[in-house]
DNA sequence: ACCAGTGACTTGCAAAATGCAAGCGACTTA
DNA sequence: TAAGTCGCTTGCATTTTGCAAGTCACTGGT
């Protein structure tokens, strides 16, 4: 963690092979997003609108402030995410996904799918913005 | 972790509301695949034939027997692996992914899209049970 | 000028998870 | 009897999490 705030749109390919446990592109994409926080994040700037550091703390699962400063640095550092002054005098700043954080939205619809229907889960309808509960199942 | 070893079979069910930080699908799914190694354990146990332990723990990104042990136990209490042994004297175990298991496929699939794309790792592809390395971008 | 308030973080510290090496128990084969 | 294999478990050091509190820059009200 000693890479600094203001260096940001790093490419992902400037982390490269040795950063990298294998070559197997599931094990890469975990080191990214493999952890409980990182891919709600996502979630929340791709289909919730919250592009603060406010709003995204915010959330249900109420991430701690910390571990979501760590987690969006990681996130810029990769190029998923892009942070910017949205206005000045205060100084506030909006996150939002790169081209390359917005492709993981067919993962995402994937994981939430299954969740719904193994976890009892409710669905989010990005077409619709509406999320529909799970249903108890019947057995 | 006090569940015992000899308990399988459990319903996905059981675990409920009580258990999840919310009621997204996707954070829901997180809490049981959202680390660096229980979606490359499935990885193996779906396209790289391996089911004993010792398969499992062989894989290029090394995981820890312990860790792979929890995972294992995990992963058999939620429902998504049946541990069974397939020979007595000496006792030999095997792991096999349940339906609900097989059914995180697509998300693998785009996981792995992703990685591919945006990580520069390998793809594999179930048909043909061949694995592609990526190609060095132009840029 | 003073003070409460807000947004975006940082810091300190305790608790939990991870990683590594070594060990263990049941069994087999030489 | 000795050595080897498989499927784990244990101990312990390191790392990551989580929670509460604090900081810093600024604003808006009195």
């Amino acid at each position: 963690m000693e890479r600094t705030w203001v260096d940001m749109s790093k490419s992902l390919v400037s982390h490269r092979e040795d950063t990298f446990r294998s070559r197997c592109s599931i094990a890469r994409s975990l080191e990214l997003v493999g952890d409980k926080w990182t891919l709600l994040i996502i979630r929340d700037l791709l289909w919730h609108g919250k592009h603060t550091f406010q709003d995204l703390q915010s959330s249900d699962e109420h991430i701690p402030s910390n571990i979501l400063s760590q987690r969006l640095k990681k996130l810029v550092d990769w190029g998923l995410v892009q942070r910017e002054a949205y206005q000045h005098r205060p100084v506030r700043y909006a996150y939002h996904l790169t081209k390359a954080g917005q492709a993981l939205e067919p993962a995402l619809l994937q994981i939430m799918g299954w969740g719904h229907a193994y976890l009892d889960g409710g669905r989010y309808d990005p077409k619709s913005g509406k999320s529909v509960s799970a249903k108890r199942r019947s057995s």
